[in-house]
DNA sequence: CATAACGGTATCCTTTTTGACACTATATGC
DNA sequence: GCATATAGTGTCAAAAAGGATACCGTTATG
């Protein structure tokens, strides 16, 4: 869980940062964010690209992700079965922040580690 | 400290997504980096804007940030003391980052309470 | 002499987050 | 009859993060 939820946020000006923060931290959240908003995924097609999550990792992610709105998660009555993820209209709404993030860091994190000193 | 850091980054494409998200999560990170970008500021100016910060956590949100090359820790050889803290280059780049951050929280963060219902 | 300001440390403790692992139900295919 | 796939849950333990509190050295000020 994030570290504020749903408490008021009495902190300073920066607050609406540390509110999203709050949203999208979580060791799996922002992947599982940018994964949707390719379309919707079945929960063993998240785990699949998640490699090394747990299911039970991946579940409480989802179940937060739900918990704020901003995914959808559609069950079928079938067997085996069948659960679907999508984002909702306010997870879509994140898109442009994700991207900032997913840009930055493309441009900015070596792969393989960051070298501070030749930043 | 982040969860990863300065670690090999082994995970799927939404990775560096992770990879900025590991770098200002922190209870403190965002907000300060916030703070910061207003201008260089002295320890206890810092202090001062997140009321309920510790010495202890703000000493270490600092020193996290330093460490990722994010800020600039200036020391002055006075007494009393005085230590200055400015965004570097790397950090100044985060800069729409952040601001993106901010405009979906200002956006999509009720104050006082987080309505998903009548999101 | 006592106090306050500054920018921290050191130590201990609690809470939160994450991970490992076992277990569930049902239907299908072999 | 047995394994496989699906989407989970439950329990326990470890690790990480955060918080409380006390302490440090120096100088100026009263």
């Amino acid at each position: 869980m994030p570290r504020v939820r749903h408490k008021t946020f009495d902190c300073s000006a920066g607050c609406p940062v540390e509110g999203v923060l709050n949203l999208i931290d979580g060791k799996w959240k922002g992947v599982i964010l940018y994964h949707l908003m390719s379309g919707t995924l079945r929960f063993n097609e998240i785990r699949r690209k998640l490699i090394n999550v747990t299911q039970r990792m991946l579940t409480n992610q989802l179940r937060e992700l739900e918990a704020d709105g901003l995914i959808i998660r559609k069950v079928y009555a079938e067997v085996p079965p069948k659960v679907e993820y999508s984002l909702s209209e306010r997870g879509r709404s994140l898109e442009p922040v994700i991207n900032a993030l997913k840009a930055w860091g493309d441009a900015n994190l070596a792969l393989d580690k960051i070298d501070v000193e030749a930043a």
